[in-house]
Formats: C-alpha cells, structure tokens, sequence
DNA sequence: ATTAGCACTCTCGATGGGAGAGTGCTAAGT
DNA sequence: ACTTAGCACTCTCCCATCGAGAGTGCTAAT
C-alpha cells in the first residue's frame, strides 16, 4: 500500500529526477526538502517503494530513479501541473500570429514553439478529414503464412499492406474470408472497424480487420507531420553517449513514432493522452514518452505532441501541450472561417 | 609542380581515404596498388604533397588526409566516375514508379534512395516557378548602422530582412535610395537582380540588391525541401563523437545547408556541381561538401543534392545526383503533361 | 518506528605505461 | 639525381590499476 508519506517521497524522487537526471539519494532528499526525518527512515521507504516496483537501482548502492509506473503514479496522482503563465501564453499567440503564411507555417510553427518550452521533441499533424471509409478490402496469398491485404477507400485512396496469418490459409478461403469482413465492415471507419474487430473470435480474421483499420487512417507521413526539436531532444543527458543518439534519431525519424500519433484518434477533444515508457506496445519505445493531444473538431483530426525520454518534465509538458492543442484548435477554425 | 606520378600518388591517397576513414599510410599505399617503388619514396612524394596544399597530418608522424585543395583536385583531374549501371537505374525507377501518390512522394522517395545509394543525406526540393519578380522594395531606418529591407514580389509574397549598413544613413537618405534602386529593378528576377548588383559601386546599394536578389529567390524552406539519411550521414566516423555528431544535427536541421542550395539558380541543367569544405562561405560548413544538381526546365527550378563530410564517395555521388535530377526533370514534365 | 554508525559495493576519473603505427632523416646504392 | 634500407623518434590509443567518493543495507540502540 502507498501510504501518504511514501507517495510524499516517491514524488520528491521523481520531480529530483526529471531535473536532475541523476540517481537520487536519500540525502539529496532530506537536503532539498528540509526534511525533519533522517536519511536512515528515507532509505527504509525507498527500500519499500523498491519492492513495490515504483523505483529501482541503476546499480547496487547508487540511488534511485523512477520506474515507468513510478511515472504513471507521479502523473496520475503526484503532480501538480504548472500551468502556462497569462505571459508565456502571450509570447506564443504572437508568435504564431506574426506569421501569416497559412496553415502549413502555422503548424511548423507551432511545433517549433512547443518544442522549445518543453526541451524535447515536438509533432504537430495536419489535421485531415475524420472520416475517411473503407469501400472494399480484399486478400490475395502470397505464401502459406502471409497474405497480401489491399483496401480500397471511398476517396480513392489504395492501401496495402502484408499480413502474417496464423494459420495457413489456401486463396479461396482468403477470398471467401474477404466477402465475409467486407460485409460487416464495407463503409466503416477506422473508428467502426476496430469496433468490430474487438468483437471478431478468430484470430486472424481479428487481426485483418485491425490491419484493415489501420489503413483507413493511415496518411502519408513525410507531408502530413512536423517534426521540431531533434536537436533539443538530443541533448537530453540519456542520449550522451553515440549509440543512444544514433537510436535516438533513427526512432523519432521512424514511422513507428507516428503511429503512436493516431491513438489520438479515439480521444476526446481537449484532453491529454501520455504514454510512458514500455505502455508503447513497440520494444524500441521503451524509453520514450509521448505526450498527445488531439485538436481540430469532429470532423477534423489533428494531433500535438511531445516526444522525449520517460524523464520529462510532465508538469510543464501536459499543460502547454494541451494549451498548443486548442491554440491549434481555433487557429483552424479561424481559416475555415476565411 | 604535380608530376604524373605525384597525382597519381594523390589520387590513391584520396581514394583510399574515403573508403576507410583512416590516415593513410605509405605502406597502405603500396600494399593496396602492388607498387614496385619503396614505401621511402612514397614518402618523399608524401612529403611534396604537403608542402603543396594537397594533403595534411592530422598530428606529426600519422598517415595522410586529404585537403579540401585535395578533394577538389581529386573531383576535378584525378577521379573517374562510377557510372550508374543499368540494373541498379532499374531498380530506382523501379521504386519511383511504384508510388502514384504525386510530386511531393516522388521528391521525399528520391531523397530516400539517393540518400541510401550514397550513403550521405540527400536533399530534394520541391520545383517552383525561376520566375519570381520584384514588385518593390524599401528601405526602413532601425538604427544608426541597420536598416530594414522589406521586399514585396509580383506574386503577393512580402519578405522581409535586417541589412547591416557601411556607412551610416539617414532616413530620408534611405527613401531615396530604395527609389533609385526600385527604377533599376522593379519587374526584375532574382538572377537580373543580381546582374545589376554587379554593375552598382556603392557597397552598401551593391549589399541592397544582393539582398534583394536573395529575397526574391528565397522560399519557405519546412514545407519545400524533403531532407532524407540523417541516420545514415551520422553513421559516418567523423560523427562518431557526440559533440560532432550534435552539429552535424544542428548543421543539418539548419537553414544555411538549405541555402547552399539555392546556388543551383546559376546552374545549366544537366550539371553538377560540387562544393567542398571551407568553399562554402559559411563557417560550419566547413567540414562538409555539397553535390548538387539542379533539374526542372527554363522556367521551373528543382535541386537535388547530396550533403555529406569532404570525404564523400564523390565517384558515386556525382553520377547518381546527375542521373537522379534527370529522373527528376522527366518525373516533372511527365506531371505536367496531364 | 526511528535513527546513528559502519562495513560494503560499485562507479568514475586520473594516472601511467607499453604496444604499435608511422614518419623523417641519413647514408648508401643505382 | 633519384631511390631505398635502416633506424631513431613521436604520437596515439588501449588497458589496467587504483583510490576517492557516493550511497546503500544492516544492526543495534533509542
């Protein structure tokens, strides 16, 4: 059980972490926080939180730094956030309005200014039509355990992508399997479409329907998405060394990173979806956190995020995402106006 | 003097280089070419190449590396052209056709593949019309020895940019000034601009018109240049520091390498030209090298360039920027009949 | 339950050779 | 006059060692 004062402490070794980056001790927590208590009773608690899996050593007998689920409590319950001052605010509309170049700079922009504010990197995505549907799917084998799924959307785009079967299914069956999914889910968005496959029993047939989701929200990366704050980011002390840096580039220039983007998909405007750490399905963002908010209405998508290491400074992060977000929000509405 | 032998000498000095990344010894020298001459005369030859310019030590008693001096000469007399053979300009064309999504897809999938054939980072930028003319132009007093320039083009666009002043001068001076100019150049391209800027013998009217002339050809870069292999450029050892590897980041990411670019205005279609280390102006350019080709027609300018440090495969580069401008030029026309 | 004291662990930076690679120079050979 | 063998010299780079310092866990006393 998390008693009060232990959530006290793994808070304080959180926010001395995120600012810090170095392991905290027991006495850097009495020192900074004047603590009444010695350092003997801190290391017990840390001792605690430790076996309940909020912290861990990098080391033996170093000190400690949080776990993802040390994060996820620190941003569920511990934090406060720090909201974006009346001044900061201003700074940035100017920022945006001394521009007049249209959407495309708005965005660029916008990503460049929260990057900035929050030492990390920053996405912003063009915001594109929610509703985009599937007209037809179909499946063509390609060897015994991959097939090949085309979708065909209702704007005419053409998708495709390859798709492991877990059990080794001939072509008339895939065919067969196609006019089947293709009338349950003909006309679906992606929305509707990962709906119905939650409620299909076959693993495959599950597992195409997903795919076939996939696709229909599915956009073209290198138009459709600004990425700023590369350089920010890389100087963050966990990418010091050369292996870290180079991985890190390769993950935030990956597409796999933008896909972390179209969860936004099922959020409510005006909220904040963080993703900390090993929550990423994906083993290479494992140490990334991302930061995400949707912006636009309900028939416009756009997304704001922050990608960085799970040490971030989420107190700031949250806010001042969520803030761009329905800055982003009425910027849109303003051009549609127009 | 460079003797047949000294440049044949130099020439596997740089070759040799750029393949391993490593000072060159005169022993590597003989071992690799089965020369018939001692490693002493070697040498002595070494010797006479340094005091020429065309090669260093990085510290007393290592191997050779090329100077930029060097790698010009290599470019220039020494090097003979790896030409893009027929299977491998198959399979480019191959990919290129593959993706129907339009311009902007072609321009961001010929990056990659550049990019990936020459193992650097590949530039394209997307064509825009050669065309932009200067509408007017003024001039606005901020302080005794700065003045604003503010550019406004036949096409609606108004740019705008500080200009540091020789001689101190005076508003109404100012006035007068953009007067006179604007009877010179209004309804003037950026190339015309700049023949003008030529013929002006004030400095300060010449740094006007030159300025000018930049604004005129100056484009918004995020959403008109598709930059691909950070990944692969940074895997190269002169980046395996962290600090080298931050600024080549930095240097990437920032908007003078863009500018470098927009030297191809000059350029007869079908050239290619190479700009190496310390001959670009800029400062931290200095440790790179820029291949570029410009494609498009008389009234359409595109560029398609390789960037990457001096010691780049300039055998490689050169023929496959040529032959991917070329794609690119045909790519357009393509486009544009339909 | 808290705390002082202490032994123990582990990292990190500095130091100092030693091996190895490569050169320049000298003197002899062609 | 050019070429070459031989050799002393220089400089880097790697590695091993070692001590300082930071921090913990445990024990025993409060």
């Amino acid at each position: 059980m998390l008693t009060e004062r232990r959530a006290a402490i793994l808070g304080m070794v959180v926010s001395e972490y995120i600012s810090t980056a170095e392991p905290v001790s027991s006495r850097a927590i009495v020192a900074r926080h004047h603590l009444d208590i010695s350092t003997a009773t801190i290391r017990n608690e840390l001792a605690r939180l430790e076996d309940d899996g909020y912290i861990t050593q990098p080391y033996t007998s170093a000190g400690r730094v949080p776990s993802d689920m040390g994060y996820r409590t620190f941003v569920e319950v511990l934090m406060a956030e720090e909201p974006v001052h009346a001044d900061e605010q201003r700074t940035i509309e100017h920022q945006l309005h001394q521009v007049m170049g249209g959407l495309d700079e708005w965005l660029s922009l916008a990503a460049t200014i929260l990057a900035g504010s929050v030492g990390n990197a920053a996405v912003v995505t063009r915001p594109r039509a929610a509703s985009s549907r599937l007209r037809h799917a179909q499946l063509v084998e390609l060897n015994h355990d991959t097939a090949l799924l085309v979708a065909v959307m209702d704007d005419g785009r053409v998708r495709q992508r390859m798709l492991p079967l877990q059990a080794p299914t001939a072509q008339a069956a895939l065919t067969e399997r196609a006019v089947r999914l293709n009338g349950r889910i003909e006309g679906a968005d992606a929305r509707r479409a990962r709906a119905v496959a939650e409620e299909l029993t076959d693993p495959d047939e599950a597992a195409t329907v997903r795919a076939i989701a996939d696709l229909i929200q599915e956009q073209r990366i290198a138009e459709e998405t600004f990425l700023d704050g590369l350089n920010t980011v890389l100087r963050q002390p966990e990418f010091l060394d050369v292996d870290r840096m180079l991985g890190a580039v390769a993950t935030l220039q990956a597409y796999r990173v933008r896909r972390v983007l179209e969860q936004s998909i099922d959020q409510q405007i005006g909220a904040t979806q963080v993703v900390i750490g090993h929550e990423h399905g994906d083993d290479s963002m494992q140490e990334w956190s991302v930061v995400l908010s949707r912006y636009g209405d309900e028939d416009t998508i756009g997304t704001v995020a922050v990608i960085g290491p799970t040490r971030m400074p989420y107190q700031r992060t949250i806010p001042r995402v969520r803030y761009v977000a329905r800055l982003m929000s009425h910027l849109l509405h303003e051009v549609r106006q127009t």
